[in-house]
RNA sequence: GGGCGCUUGGCUCAGCGGCUAGAGCACCUCGCUUACACCGAGGGGGUCGGGGGUUCGAAUCCCUCAGCGCCCA
């Protein structure tokens, strides 16, 4: 083995190998156990692997390996979402590069064209998905637009169509004037940005010198104006309800209705009302009886209705008008303000409000069970708070406008006869079918296609061959677990939940874990604009990915977000390297065969002690994982491994590993066979979070750490057997620490000349203690390189020499002339004020009348104890001191 | 305007009612001891954002103020 461990080949071998043992596919999982099933939040074809995405799926391959290792049959679907709009605006921009518009090739060879565009490119996150090392079957990956995927929106479509949840009707909807095609209003997103806010005078009529004065970010949509309303109750403007204001540049006259969407306390009080322009003026025309008259067109230039206009650009016509209006007197004032704007979630443009005919799903009836799931229990969001959250968008039971004016995605599956009544079918008509109804031929198909999101809310179920009722549907479906960001709860986890409930009747998951977002390490999101990002597969090429992996999850604590720096790898690097090189040690350490299991009574201290912490290690791993406590999970794995088997429990065996005796060829079995057994269960427990390293080092050792399978990933998980922790062994062990950390400490901070040899002098307090250090000593004297450790209840306290108390016993490097006595003087005085602050502490509260009688006896008698043990320490600390005089 | 989150050593974060408040990184001193310098040993560093309250006991629960961030309207 390498001293260094190098991710690059080993991590594309694996990936072979795991291609060539297809082990990622549940039938690969031996036994009869349950599945545990996760779909993938499928990703854009268009996309990148960026470093949510590397966050999101390793999270949810260390599930599906967890659960794949406690004998689960795990089944981790990936696949690919159309994207409708974002891909084509890809091909778009392609074909404007050869100034082709996708009008210029029409819809067939437009999509052919981003069907080949799909084909070359659309797999490729798909790959990258595998370079981190995600245990996907991707035999069974899908597409959204797969024929048989495409036969569930269809089929979707046609069922809520006959059950009246799905309708058509001309509606205002926000719209992309650039991308030419309804949004739903998720899609829509507001951001506070600074924009003019335009006080304009109406003139009364019949009054001059008179008006009224309405205020508005959006002065162009004067135009459409049709009314102004007033608060019924307003005093300024009661005598005005029912008369009529001049609407300037129009040479209309408009009303002044009273409506309570007015409010008196904002502004003059006064609202214009633009009912083909505005989602709250479109509202206040119905109960009005008001008309709608479109100045903006598909395009959001100005229509004929307001002739001296027509032709501009909204933004254009924003300035003509408002200096039209100044020329006339008509500008009252211009503040600045902030509002809401909302722009298009594909491509940034603003978002305008739209009247137009479109198809939406009555949201509230499939809402209702699915906001009930959440309330109730049965869907388990966490971290919990986003419950909230989702319940915040479920009860609003919005209308979802679903049809998209473009051409990539699921075509509407209706068909209209000469008099545009649809009809929805499965199944495309014959040619010169009759509408059921009318009788009269369909003539045309909808030109629309419907939202993506429609096709991903079916997505659990849909990748498993539904609506046909195949054996994998019934297998895998409902799925387990589903993990993804916060951002995609009202656009995809809702809808998901309600399809499931309403088609299936049941909930797609039980679980969903909402995983936090990853910023730079300012704490601003990772976005290209900033250029920010930071590429996770660049990373793995430069730090390994497993060291990216170890990173993700070490920073995964409760959703919280994760502030990240390049440099925060190089620490998921050197574990997986420190790993890799116990390893190697163990590995230059190993005999011939396997060694037998050892008699326990063969077992030394440290042996039952790193049994007693695996033992532990693997239940609080175990624990974490099934609570989703990803950090946890990674800091127990890294005591372990690093803090007690790297740096005491290989230190301890060395000696006994070059022990030359006869005798010692015995012990040297037992030696590797802990060693073995701690790795064994250690690459295990480990190979969730970096499964390439873990596959090498079991590779590397097979001859002695054979897998069954050719894989770690179809091993099973260790068992925790807490019973076996042997706490004698623990204490001796926790005395052999003190008793190292004492030489060394002597070495490094008393001036100890180099060289210089030292025995350790151990005053126990009771037998126990002294067998204790008895079965330790000889593993203290070799890695505290200490000439001698002599122990005994009644030895004497050695003149100037240093102490160093510990629970039970005074450990004395009697060095008299060889240490720096004024430096211990220090030592010891530090040392004195340490535990004089405790006592402080502890005597507050058992001084404390009321808390003696108040607090838990346990407590109160742990207090106590402490107090003892304290004061004996103090006691030792101030003898030594007053001896160094 | 409503909701949520965050504020703990220089940095990034654990800890969420009871051990002298922990870790990683950074820092200081020492060390190429045959697994690893992507390492080892030793060390310094925090009145847990401010104020008030509940409690025998608060970083941890409640109220309040301030700052930062996210979502919704």
């Amino acid at each position: 083995m390498p001293p260094r461990f190098e991710p690059a080949t080993v991590e594309s071998d694996w990936i072979r190998r795991w291609e060539e043992l297809r082990c990622f596919r549940p039938e690969a999982v031996l036994g009869d156990g349950r599945p545990y099933v996760i779909v993938i939040p499928p990703p854009n074809v268009t996309g990148i692997l960026h470093m949510g995405h590397a966050l999101v799926n390793t999270l949810q391959d260390v599930l599906v390996r967890f659960e794949r290792l406690r004998g689960r049959k795990a089944l981790w679907v990936p696949g690919t979402d159309h994207a409708g709009i974002a891909t084509q605006n890809v091909v778009e921009k392609a074909l404007a590069k050869e100034g082709k518009k996708r009008q210029d090739l029409g819809r067939e060879a437009f999509l052919a064209r981003t069907w080949e565009w799909k084909e070359k490119y659309g797999d490729h996150i798909l790959g990258q998905l595998k370079r981190l090392g995600a245990s996907c079957d991707f035999e069974r990956g899908r597409f959204t637009m797969d024929a048989g995927l495409s036969r569930a929106v269809s089929h979707a479509f046609v069922t809520l169509w006959q059950e009246g949840l799905i309708f058509r009707g001309e509606r205002l909807i926000n719209w992309c004037p650039r991308c030419q095609t309804a949004l739903s209003d998720e899609e829509a997103e507001s951001r506070d940005e600074q924009s003019g806010f335009w006080h304009l005078r109406y003139p009364v009529a019949g009054e001059p010198g008179r008006y009224i004065v309405v205020a508005t970010t959006r002065p162009e949509t004067m135009l459409g104006d049709v009314a102004v309303a007033v608060h019924p109750e307003d005093e300024r403007y009661r005598d005005l309800v029912g008369r009529e204001l001049e609407l300037p540049l129009t040479g209309r006259r408009i009303p002044v209705v009273a409506d309570q969407h007015a409010d008196p306390s904002k502004g003059s009080g006064a609202v214009k009302i633009t009912p083909a322009h505005d989602f709250n003026d479109f509202a206040v025309a119905e109960r009005q009886s008001l008309p709608r008259i479109r100045i903006l067109d598909a395009a959001a230039k100005i229509t004929a209705e307001a002739p001296a206009y027509a032709g501009l650009d909204r933004f254009d016509a924003r300035k003509r008008v408002l200096a039209d209006l100044e020329a006339l007197g008509l500008l009252d004032k211009c503040e600045e303000k902030s509002v809401p704007l909302p722009r298009c979630y594909r491509c940034d443009t603003v978002v305008e409000p739209h009247l137009s005919k479109q198809w939406f799903v009555k949201m509230r009836p499939l809402l209702e069970p699915a906001a009930a799931a959440a309330r109730d229990g049965s869907l388990r969001i966490l971290p919990e708070r986003y419950t909230r959250t989702y319940l915040d968008w479920v009860e609003q039971y919005r209308d979802w406008c679903i049809s998209r004016q473009i051409w990539w995605g699921h075509r509407i599956p209706v068909w209209y006869d000469k008099d545009d009544a649809p009809f929805a079918s499965v199944e495309a008509p014959a040619p010169g079918a009759l509408h059921p109804v009318t009788g009269k031929p369909l003539v045309r198909q909808d030109e629309d296609v419907l939202d993506t999101w429609f096709s991903s809310q079916l997505w659990p179920f849909s990748v498993f061959g539904w609506p046909e009722r195949t054996e994998d549907l019934a297998q895998f479906h409902p799925t387990d677990v589903l993990v993804t960001g916060r951002e995609i709860i009202y656009f995809w986890v809702a809808r998901m939940v309600m399809c499931a409930l309403h088609f299936e009747g049941k909930l797609p998951f039980h679980t969903v874990y909402i995983n936090g977002t990853i910023l730079d390490s300012i704490g601003r999101r990772m976005s290209k604009s900033l250029g920010n990002g930071i590429d996770p597969i660049a990373m793995g090429e430069k730090y390994g990915m497993d060291a990216v992996r170890w990173t993700l999850v070490a920073l995964t604590t409760e959703g919280q977000d994760i502030k990240l720096a390049e440099s925060r790898f190089e620490g998921g690097r050197n574990f997986v390297n420190k790993l890799w090189n116990a390893a190697r040690f163990v590995s230059m350490n190993l005999g011939e065969g396997r060694p037998a299991l050892p008699a326990r009574s063969a077992l030394s201290a440290e042996d039952l002690w790193i049994l007693g912490r695996l033992a532990q290690t693997s239940a609080a791993v175990t624990g974490a994982l099934e609570e989703f406590r990803f950090a946890d999970a990674a800091r127990s794995l890294h005591e372990f491994a690093w803090s007690e088997f790297c740096d005491w429990y290989l230190e301890l065996v060395k000696s006994r590993l070059t022990a030359t005796e006869e005798s010692a060829a015995a012990d040297r079995e037992v030696v590797r066979w802990v060693l073995l057994e701690v790795l064994d269960a250690l690459t295990k427990l480990l190979s969730p979070i970096i499964p390439f390293a873990t596959e090498e080092i079991r590779a590397r050792l097979a001859t002695w750490l054979p897998v069954a399978h050719g894989t770690v990933a179809l091993e099973r998980w260790p068992t925790a057997d807490l019973a076996s922790v042997d706490s004698d062994a623990v204490q001796c062990v926790q005395v052999l620490i003190r008793l190292v950390e004492a030489a060394r400490a002597v070495r490094d901070r008393l001036n100890v000349p180099r060289g210089t040899e030292f025995d350790l002098v151990v005053k126990t307090r009771e037998d126990a203690m002294t067998l204790r250090v008895e079965a330790v000593a000889r593993r203290a004297e070799a890695l505290g390189r200490v000439r001698r450790v002599v122990c005994g209840k009644d030895l004497a306290r050695p003149p100037k020499s240093a102490l160093f108390p510990v629970e039970g016993c005074d450990i004395f490097v009697p060095l008299e002339g060889v240490i720096d006595l004024d430096a211990e003087s220090a030592r010891l005085k530090g040392e004195i004020a340490t535990v004089e602050q405790g006592l402080a502490t502890i005597a507050k509260k058992l001084d404390n009348a009321s808390f003696v009688e108040r607090a838990p006896a346990a407590v109160v008698a742990s207090e106590q104890a402490r107090r003892e043990a304290l004061q004996l320490k103090l006691e030792s600390l101030k003898a030594s001191l007053a001896d160094l005089g």
